[in-house]
DNA sequence: ATTTATTTTTAGACTAATCTAAATATTTTA
DNA sequence: TAAAATATTTAGATTAGTCTAAAAATAAAT
């Protein structure tokens, strides 16, 4: 049996995965879970004795197979149930993760394909981000920074790299949320901010910091 | 802040002490609960310094007003998951409790008040169980045992005493689920076992057993 | 009213998860 | 490459929750 505790370090050496291809070191673990590196040293032994997280003094983890497995399980059912909280429940963007954060350990396999079912096999959670399948898979999409886009050229918002509540409220302000249509109008080199036309009919400008941090497909 | 084990110690007293008025006895937690007697006592102790149980040596606990309020409201969150899990998913009520179990300790009061409202406020659970509201209100209903009625007397099933997965699926093959409308035959004084006329159409014989497990309202 | 049986508490130990402070390795800088 | 800075591990302690075995209290039976 694995514990909640032990699910959330292999959730956070998955994510931080994502991020770069070495093996994590223990102060990012110990950055992301906002424990002492002494407690993520204790459980990287311990993840390493049930063959969950590869380990060598110093030298940081990585996940192994089963670790990895169980990760996207519970990304998984994140997903799903941040989807369950937005869709069905009426929660916002920026509300539905600390929710979500409890109800990824719930254990019941039946549950999360039902929901699955439920929720008609969303592919994409609130933030526009893809949530794997069964087997593990993820859905994945051709998906660009906004920033990187060049004048005149055309995105539709899939997603957002911050996911922190201030971030996607000051979205909502914007009206920069999932779906919105932009255009780029002009890039300012003396502070990197960008304006665009937003759904064909309001132009604004928006700095770097924010479109660094939105996906687009074109 | 209220660990999900002093929470299952709280649900458990409020459980047994709606089966009787006494203070609660060390013995009956443990054996409600599958743990040592000696654990019960620590617990009742750290319990009784958060003023959560009135406990006192030999004596057994009762639950404060807090104590009382706390597993009023897990009783709540506990069944809104189980008719979310039955309407919803389709899951049958010898299935919903287990994961009632797990989802009744998600803290989050918003979520609770949603989800009351995306069931439609339901007032009793997938086993008949009423369902208290935001307040810790019960709605009340007259309810007798199936075993109590006379010969000829009718009643239609709205709730079960026990709540074993195996009494369950037995009441689903005997059809006697919430909502079956029983009428009394005859009683033999032999074994105690009963002839109902069950939705007006089929005779049959229940044993005592059943029958004493069964709330009927008239 | 003693003795016996049962219940409950205490004593002592264990594991999971955490921390701080000190020791040791590794990496960076000069 | 030696010194300084940073990262990581070890040592030792703490808290929640649990257990078994022994002691003490309460209840039941003779
Ligand atoms: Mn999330
Ligand atoms: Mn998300
Ligand atoms: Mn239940
Ligand atoms: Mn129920």
């Amino acid at each position: 049996m694995i514990s909640q505790t032990e699910e959330n370090y292999l959730k956070a050496i998955f994510k931080l995965s994502e991020q770069s291809d070495k093996p994590i070191s223990t102060n990012a673990v110990s950055k992301e879970l906002n424990t002492s590196a002494a407690s993520v040293t204790d459980m990287l032994i311990r993840l390493s004795k049930k063959d969950l997280v590869n380990y060598a003094k110093y030298k940081g983890a990585t996940l192994s197979d089963e670790g990895s497995r169980l990760a996207t399980h519970l990304v998984r059912k994140h997903r799903l149930w941040e989807v369950f909280l937005y869709d069905k429940l009426g929660f916002t963007w920026d509300e539905v993760h600390d929710i979500a954060e409890q109800m990824e350990h719930i254990r019941s396999e039946q549950l999360v394909d039902r929901l699955d079912d439920f929720l008609g096999n969303p592919k994409f959670d609130p933030h526009g981000d893809p949530i794997p399948d069964a087997d593990g898979n993820f859905a994945q999409r051709q998906q660009y920074l906004l920033a990187s886009l060049n004048n005149s050229e055309v995105g539709v918002v899939v997603g957002v790299q911050e996911h922190s509540s201030a971030f996607l409220q000051y979205l909502d302000k914007l009206e920069l949320v999932l779906g919105a249509k932009v255009q780029i109008i002009d890039k300012y080199d003396y502070d990197g901010s960008i304006k665009i036309l937003l759904n064909e009919e309001k132009e604004q400008i928006i700095t770097n910091k924010v479109a660094q941090n939105i996906f687009v497909k074109t």
